[in-house]
DNA sequence: TGTCATTTAATTGTATACAATGATGAAATC
DNA sequence: GATTTCATCATTGTATACAATTAAATGACA
């Protein structure tokens, strides 16, 4: 039984998620109190969201200035990805030890997910799954921190690409997370290390070209997907503040 | 020039510190508003700092009871090692890349700093300093990333010798720090890493015996070497409650 | 027209108020 | 005397109010 997440949960869910498949863009502005509002809570909790939020790497706060999400710097991609090669190594070693037949048909099934989405050309999607990959494989190993350190730096990985990273394009990442099974399932653990090593350079690799174009989106517009409820919460559009209206947004479970 | 520590960064080092070097034993409450008082700032803030020392595993909250002071699990402290392993080798292999004459400094300033406490039996500055020599290290790694993990994981494996440990025996650690520094100074990869190995391995191993023994005191003694200013936690003590009553606060095992 | 000073609005930083929830202890009943 | 029930208290969860600071807009002046 998975405890339900609370409000926050889903607010940190929803942002991270928005986050990560790039629907919120590095350099967005996040006010409190307009995010508050499209998640129905009050600046309080947002504040705490945007804590967590900010601990991963992927806003920035503090300044006195609306929270942002991450620009991060060259040094930052190339520091995420270090470590990054050093946890997954570990990652690789571990899930060897306790592969269990479970493990692969999850993994099958995350891997048949993530053939759907590239077929379908479903480009948030197959980014998000790419990295949900890795934080599958991290859980796999039975060790919550390791787990907890993969997730935080792929998440960071995630924003890195979204800002020097090429478009993204599934199929090649899809086919070498195919080669990556069936060496830890075959238990040869060199080959599936190497695999691995490859697979990140290749990711790592396409954080050479800059793709900076603004488009000059509404919050809402941008978060509506996330926002429990799917559709726009019809946001109020007046600019004068008239009675501060604030919507109830039901847990449908 | 570095910026000037924000009062929830000096509460937030000031905690730390005191679980770290075990003034606060784990399972120790720490209520918000007791503190709040403690270090001068309302219940707003305390839960920031808090809600910082909890995504360091460093203390428990949520459970609309008190935050608590984290009571790793054996489990928790297995995993931890782990990680700290992977993290630590990846960390050797850097620091020896961009070794430098003012790192090498610098680290044996800090063994200095060892010795001394170790002679002078200060025990809770010898678990901080021993801690410090491998956040040093990772700092040296020109890796934020990396260094933050690591922070965070040695962080959680003093909590982890506060629960199973044996008493710190600072003399043995202080000598394989020696021998480190000098396998890196001298280039020898595989060496250093074998001596960071076996000396993160003998640090786990004591992990075996559980020393439990109770002091009930009260949490303003307990902090108060932390709080700014010294003894006094309280800014007006001229009102009825001159000297704040504080609870017991008692470690239940 | 361009630049700079001043005002105005927007946004965050902090504290406090109120509600909700769980712990504690006392009284009543068997 | 033990146990259960209920009231009280302590503590956290959440929202809002106010202060402080920064970004933006306006207007004056060269």
């Amino acid at each position: 039984m998975t405890k339900k997440p609370s409000r926050i949960d889903q607010a940190y869910m929803a942002l991270k998620s928005a986050i990560i498949e790039q629907a919120l863009r590095p350099g967005d502005k996040l006010p409190e109190d307009e995010v508050g509002q499209l998640f129905s809570m009050s600046r309080t909790l947002v504040r705490q969201v945007f804590s967590r939020l900010n601990a991963e790497g992927l806003i920035e706060i503090g300044g006195k200035r609306p929270a942002t999400v991450s620009i991060p710097s060259l040094d930052d991609a190339v520091a995420a990805f270090e470590v990054r090669q050093a946890l997954e190594r570990e990652v690789v070693s571990l899930v060897i030890k306790r592969w269990t037949r479970e493990h692969e048909a999850t993994l099958e099934a995350h891997l048949a997910k993530e053939i759907e989405a590239a077929k379908a050309g479903n480009a948030p999607t197959s980014i998000r799954l790419a990295g949900e990959f890795h934080t599958l494989l991290a859980d796999m190993t039975g060790n919550p921190l390791l787990s907890r350190f993969v997730s935080d730096v792929v998440s960071r990985c995630s924003v890195i690409l979204a800002v020097f990273g090429r478009p993204h394009s599934a199929d090649c990442g899809v086919h070498e997370h195919r080669e990556i099974i069936d060496a830890i399932a075959a238990g040869d653990a060199a080959r599936a290390w190497e695999l691995m090593h490859h697979h990140l350079g290749e990711v790592e690799a396409r954080a050479l070209i800059t793709s900076s174009e603004t488009s000059p989106r509404s919050l809402a517009d941008m978060l509506s997907p996330y926002v429990e409820g799917g559709s726009t919460p019809a946001p109020e559009p007046a600019k004068s503040r008239g009675r501060p209206r604030l919507q109830v947004i039901k847990d449908s479970r």
